[in-house]
RNA sequence: GCGGGUGUAGCUCAAUGGUAGAGCAACAGCCUUCCAAGCUGAAGACGAGGGUUCGAUUCCCUUCACCCGCUCCA
């Protein structure tokens, strides 16, 4: 399948469109149409429903070590800085890079070093790049070679000082590039803040600024108290939370794949350090199960459980689950949900302040004055069982989930071309979304099969019975082929069609998306046929 | 961010330095008793900004967006 062919299907019926499209659009940013908006909502729907609202807090699952309790929360997008900061967000989204126009690199500016150098009337800043072993070399290398000069003749090299960092630097046009030939090939040194800032007040200056969330999971972290506090539920539990997040991603593309603007569906589930393994297989398995039972199957999707030696050292496992995007080269996966087992580590860190994630075991990160580098909120977020009298750090796993991905999934893998006849009988072409009913935006369609001798107002009267409790569409015009069609289009998983036999019996077509099949049932049974239908 | 390509109606495509055409879709009617493309009618577009020119959708510059390849991806 090709993917322009689904843009255009998707921008065609109402599913996505740019955003902002009348002002030529934004990079990154999309919107979701008519149909598009009920698709999303039933994903996320069926999301909470199956993880949260619907789950059984008395059994135990198929798979889980024990019975355990879901809940959830919906917090702001905007929170105090300091959660960013110890988080781990602020330092590793926050850099000044510098571009070398004619080498193509890229460089921390404050890691790019160099020296003043004269030599044959010109001065130079000569630099080496941060993945230099040796800087001194490299950087008398790269001004010999500059100025034509053989090694011998090093001694022609006038230095002006000791190596200093680029950013001690203010004009570029002197300087030379690690990877450069010609002098200015740097670009200004530019801000890459991956998270979105924003002032809060509207007087609000440097010291003012936050964040718009880069993901809905910490929210959840410094909430742990207080859902801990306010609800009853006792570790085992998982708080589950939908919502938007933003990342100022370096290169969107791939339609809604990469998006600056997007909504996760995460859960953060807690539990006794000793279990912890045990928890994260059963939720990797689970959340695996659940997009094969929503309709993503084949080899197109797989579990990719991560190397050990991809994993960081306090997490027993991570695992993604992948879908194979069309846009994608053959044999590549994108990444639709991970499973993370991120042992006390987010706890620790709102308790304590920023962890350094490579220190093993977990300490603070400290500044070069040896004090905290992001100080914590000092609450105690540890948890005491109060049956067994012990307190501990619970550890978490995190299923994290792209609404968005999920949805372009489910829209890829829905989209069909195949034949069915036409009126004579010839095999025609036929376009048609092959989406999950839970998800299709349009449950069923009812239509007269003419708009005469009373089938629009019993059609009427199916429309109105079943619009109670699905979102149905009633459509009269034209050739009833034509109808189905523009259904099929959308996905929608049935029409009922009301025909000369309806007015004397009582009983009306339903026929199948999928394989164009009809049968009847009478008129009084069609709601519940259609909820039977879609339950399955 | 770099290089290449593309931007004309809702979609797919034409043509042109001198008032932009078509097919399909959509809309209003007509006709139709089960799987798109029957009849009639009306409507709808040169991504944005600037320049050259008497005149620019066309030539030039800038910008925005999309696609491909690099780069990046906590």
């Amino acid at each position: 399948m090709e993917m322009e062919k689904l843009v255009s299907l998707c921008k065609r019926r109402g599913f996505l469109f740019q955003s902002s499209e009348i002002y030529g659009g934004i990079n990154g940013f999309w919107d979701y149409g008519p149909l598009g908006v009920e698709l999303k909502r039933n994903v996320k729907e069926a999301w909470w429903r199956d993880m949260v609202s619907g789950h059984d807090d008395i059994s135990t699952m198929p798979g889980a070590p024990q019975p355990y309790e879901m809940t959830g929360l919906d917090c702001t997008i905007i929170m105090h800085p300091q959660v960013w900061k110890c988080s781990g967000h602020y330092d590793l989204f926050h850099d000044y890079m510098v571009d070398c126009r004619q080498s193509k690199k890229r460089y921390r500016h404050d890691q790019v070093v160099g020296r003043w150098v004269e030599a044959k009337g010109q001065k130079i800043f000569a630099t080496a790049g941060s993945d230099s072993d040796q800087p001194e070399t490299d950087i008398e290398r790269n001004a010999l070679k500059f100025f034509g000069l053989r090694t011998k003749q090093a001694e022609q090299l006038a230095w002006d000082g000791a190596m200093v960092s680029l950013t001690t630097v203010d004009d570029f046009a002197q300087v030379l590039g690690p990877d450069a030939k010609e002098l200015g090939t740097l670009t200004e040194p530019r801000e890459y803040n991956l998270m979105f800032k924003t002032t809060v007040g509207a007087l609000g200056g440097e010291e003012n600024s936050a964040y718009l969330r880069p993901e809905t999971a910490q929210g959840i972290f410094v909430n742990f108290k207080n859902v801990v506090d306010s609800s009853r539920v006792r570790i085992p539990f998982g708080i589950a939370q939908v919502g938007k997040s933003f990342r100022n991603e370096i290169t969107p593309r791939n339609f809604t794949f990469r998006s600056r603007e997007f909504e996760q569906m995460e859960i953060e589930f807690f539990c006794h350090p000793s279990s912890s393994a045990d928890w994260y297989t059963y939720w990797r398995n689970r959340r695996f199960q659940w997009y094969l039972d929503m309709g993503l199957a084949g080899d197109k999707l797989r579990l990719r459980e991560h190397h050990s030696d991809e994993l960081s050292h306090y997490s027993t496992g991570t695992a993604d689950i992948e879908y194979a995007f069309p846009f994608l080269p053959t044999g590549e996966y994108g990444e639709l949900e991970g499973i993370a087992h991120r042992g006390d580590f987010d706890l620790r860190s709102h308790m304590e302040g920023k962890l350094d994630p490579n220190s093993n075991p977990l300490t603070l990160e400290l500044d070069a004055n040896g004090k905290p580098k992001h100080r914590g909120s000092g609450k105690d977020l540890t948890y005491r069982d109060d049956l067994t009298n012990e307190r501990f750090t619970p550890h978490v796993v995190e299923p994290s989930a792209g609404a968005d991905r999920a949805t372009l999934a489910f829209l890829c893998e829905a989209y069909t071309e195949d034949e069915a006849p036409d009126e004579n009988g010839k095999l025609q072409s036929r376009l048609v979304m092959k989406l999950h009913p839970r998800i299709a935006p349009i449950k069923a369609a009812v239509f007269p099969l003419v708009k005469k001798d009373g089938m629009p107002e019993m059609s009427q009267d199916i429309y109105r019975a079943l619009k109670k409790k699905f979102n149905v569409f009633y459509d009269e015009k034209g050739a009833v082929g034509r109808r189905y069609r523009r259904q099929d289009e959308a996905g929608t998983p049935f029409c009922i069609t009301v025909d000369g036999q309806s007015i004397t019996d009582g009983t009306v077509t339903i026929r199948h998306r999928d394989t164009l099949e009809q049968w009847r049932v009478k008129q009084d049974d069609v709601v519940a046929e259609i909820d039977k239908l879609i339950s399955e």
